[in-house]
RNA sequence: GGCCACGUGGCGGAGUGGUGACGCAGCGGACUGCAAAUCCGCGUACCCCGGUUCAAUUCCGGGCGUGGCCUCCA
């Protein structure tokens, strides 16, 4: 059974046939980084995390390429690193640096304790400053793009030319007009037509800067990932993923910049996860229901956080709650201790079959629920679960000494029949979210939850 | 306002033009000093209104609700 994707582009399932077998690539949109990623930035980390796991299984694991961006030049970055200049007294250039360097490593760290394997390549966009330069030249050179001179004379905006590309909104599926008709923004004064998007503009002093026939300037949003998925990938790769928030503008810009400049389709499959919601509500700052992958991991095994993510189908929209990840905990748990003892763990057809059709980790998921002891515990190998680390989790800061000895006086009380002395000391430990299980092998202990 | 997605049992969540996926919770039973855990058993759900059809939760149209994009937020 080959892999089957719901391209975003056709709409329709579709056989998954790479362009090259034996070198099987994806680009996946990755962190801006001026702050610590939240929970919905970790949907798609997991998830086309599965899905190259998947791939490398299907084609091996020296066959596929997996590039996941950081994006480290960004108007937002600037704006937190002069607030953090101004606030501490260190240069802004200084701030800047210290900013990125420190938010991609903490989003490495969050996403690894997720469970997600490093990508192939994971460029940084202020080091392929040249690689949009030249892509931008070449769709000027072509007249797909324009320089439009800045009002104080110094650098140029260079924007591209909607009107050029025939085949511009076919991957969100809107016409020029219906988006005319639909703006609520003013358009800037230098633009031909008020859809055009910008692909470079000048810097000012305060402002990070690289020299560029239009004068000193910054690349504009979309230009990154065309320049690095061409340079990792080629001018055709297979995959592209991301959050479906970023299907319009930025995805439509990606392939409108690189099919204009190479004359060739961009991309096979494109492949959108569906938003996140948090209790049934937006996630935002305001409702005070926002949270980060690091303040959650504080309280909940990065695994809980993984597999409550693939209960639900990707494109679907997922609603985050604690009720979910309580129920999620309960059943990694329930697994773990059925596959702990197990030397030859291997997936099942059932579970592969899931997995290919549309990357169906629900109906994965199911299939682990009948699936026997050994399926059971490939299957969660399979999509980055392992237990230790929900062991670690269980029984920290618990005085593993202190309930030794509370199992210790409860079984001599319960060899003598004082029953209600067993029962104070049980109760009192379920108090402290401890649990006491009398078993055949005697009095085991976990963490309550 | 324009475009788009989603709406399944108490909850989560697949799927399908015609036989009740699966999980959590709950109920009954076994086990236990009593529990917990485990095992066995138990559930006629598909937002509303039309239409197509022998048959619709599934297809089509309209409505309502939630959300997304159109404002460099996955």
């Amino acid at each position: 059974m080959p892999i089957r994707l719901t391209n975003s582009l056709t709409k329709t399932r579709e056989d998954f046939v790479p362009l090259d077998p034996a070198n099987v690539r994806m680009y996946v949109c990755g962190p801006t980084v001026y702050d610590f990623a939240h929970i919905g930035n970790a949907r798609p980390a997991i998830v086309f995390d599965v899905l190259f796991r998947l791939l490398r299984h299907e084609f091996g694991e020296g066959h596929v390429t997996y590039v996941r961006n950081i994006t480290d030049v960004d108007d937002k970055i600037n704006a937190r690193a002069a607030e953090i200049a101004a606030q501490t007294g260190v240069a802004v250039e200084q701030a800047r640096s210290d900013l990125t360097a420190t938010t991609e490593r903490q989003y490495i760290e969050d996403v690894t304790a997720l469970g997600c394997l490093p990508p192939s390549v994971s460029p940084r966009a202020t080091q392929h400053i040249g690689e949009m330069i030249g892509l931008i030249e070449k769709l000027v050179a072509n007249g797909h793009a324009y320089a439009a001179p800045s009002s104080n004379g110094e650098g140029a905006h260079v924007l591209f030319d909607v009107q050029s590309d025939d085949d511009y909104g076919k991957l969100s599926r809107r016409s020029l007009d219906e988006m005319m008709a639909g703006a609520r923004v003013e358009v800037a004064p230098y633009k031909k037509g008020a859809m055009d998007f910008v692909l470079w503009k000048p810097s000012d002093a305060g402002t990070p800067g690289w020299d560029s026939p239009w004068g000193r300037g910054r690349p504009g949003w979309h230009i990154e990932c065309s320049a690095m998925a061409g340079k990792y990938l080629g001018d055709t790769f297979d995959i592209h993923g991301g959050g479906i928030d970023l299907q319009f503008p930025h995805h439509e810009n990606e392939i409108a910049q690189s099919e204009c400049a190479h004359h060739k389709p961009y991309v096979k499959t494109w492949l959108h996860n569906g938003f996140l919601q948090v209790e049934g509500e937006k996630m935002s700052k305001s409702l005070g229901n926002f949270f980060t992958i690091r303040e959650l991991l504080a309280d909940w095994p990065g695994e809980v956080l993984r597999f409550n993510m693939l209960r639900t189908h990707y494109r679907q929209p997922i609603d985050f709650t604690f009720a979910g990840l309580r129920e999620s905990w309960k059943m990694l748990e329930r697994w773990y201790a059925v596959t702990e003892p197990l030397a030859n763990p291997s997936p099942d057809a059932a579970f592969f079959d899931a997995l290919r059709d549309d990357l169906n980790t629900p109906a994965a998921i199911a299939a682990l629920h009948q699936a026997s002891p050994d399926a059971l515990a490939g299957g969660l190998g399979f999509l980055g679960f392992s237990n230790v680390q929900m062991k670690i989790a269980a029984k920290a800061e618990v005085d593993t000494v202190a309930i030794a000895d509370a199992i210790a006086a409860r079984n001599a009380a319960r060899k003598a029949k004082d029953f209600a002395e067993s029962d104070r000391i049980r109760d009192e430990w379920l108090a402290k979210g401890i649990v006491f299980k009398d078993t055949p092998q005697g009095t085991t202990w976990e963490v309550k939850k």
